[in-house]
DNA sequence: CCCTGATTCGC
DNA sequence: GCGAATCAGG
């Protein structure tokens, strides 16, 4: 595959967007995160505040110029989606597991994160999504799907996921509940 | 271990 | 110019 006008032009967009550059390269296809950053590199379109890894993620969005409201949700996104990877790579460092997961009693539901439909017992620990996007998804990601497919915000959960299995640990359980445990789920 | 971007250097 | 390998880091 080579770097063709249209090629770049989608980098040049997503890199301004803030998008990483795996998950740039996963979205052009047929190219490495590798190549990617290569790309940008000889582009000089370094622009992009500091990415680092973890730290202050906040500050771009703000200092940018004024922009367009469907490209500043845009960049929101991004840059929350960067914020949630740096969250959960945090308290994984920590050892702490409860850090990435809350109790179901308090009811301060995150909207996006709670499934429905997910019959739980009181005090079972449900994990925060990752609200990756489709593009997003790796061989290690949960695709336990989250919203309306149709709908813009569709996302998958996005957590870890052993080897072979498609979802988390969680959503594992939920996917392949044997027959004996399955009672009524609507 | 998962991920990030940066740099080098043979092609 | 390209990008795999490598480096440095969260």
């Amino acid at each position: 595959m080579s770097w063709t006008d249209e090629r770049v032009e989608l980098l040049a967009k997503l890199w301004g967007e803030g998008l990483s550059a795996s998950q740039i390269a996963s979205q052009l296809g047929g190219v490495t995160r590798n190549a990617v950053i290569g790309k940008v590199h000889r582009l000089k379109l370094e622009t992009r505040v500091k990415v680092a890894g973890a730290a202050e993620l906040v500050r771009p969005a703000l200092a940018a110029e004024p922009v367009m409201v469907e490209e500043s949700v845009e960049v929101a996104t991004a840059q929350v989606l960067q914020m949630q990877t740096s969250l959960r790579s945090a308290a994984r460092g920590g050892g702490v597991q409860g850090a990435t997961a809350f109790k179901m009693e308090e009811p301060d539901d995150l909207d996006l994160d709670i499934e429905p439909e997910a019959p739980r017992a009181p005090g079972e620990v449900v994990p925060i999504a990752r609200n990756l996007t489709l593009v997003q998804l790796t061989e290690r990601t949960c695709k336990w799907p989250l919203g309306d497919p149709l709908s813009p915000d569709f996302r998958f959960c996005g957590n870890h996921s052993d080897d072979s299995s498609p979802y988390c640990q969680y959503h594992a359980r939920i996917a392949f509940q044997p027959a004996s445990e399955r009672r009524r789920i609507r």
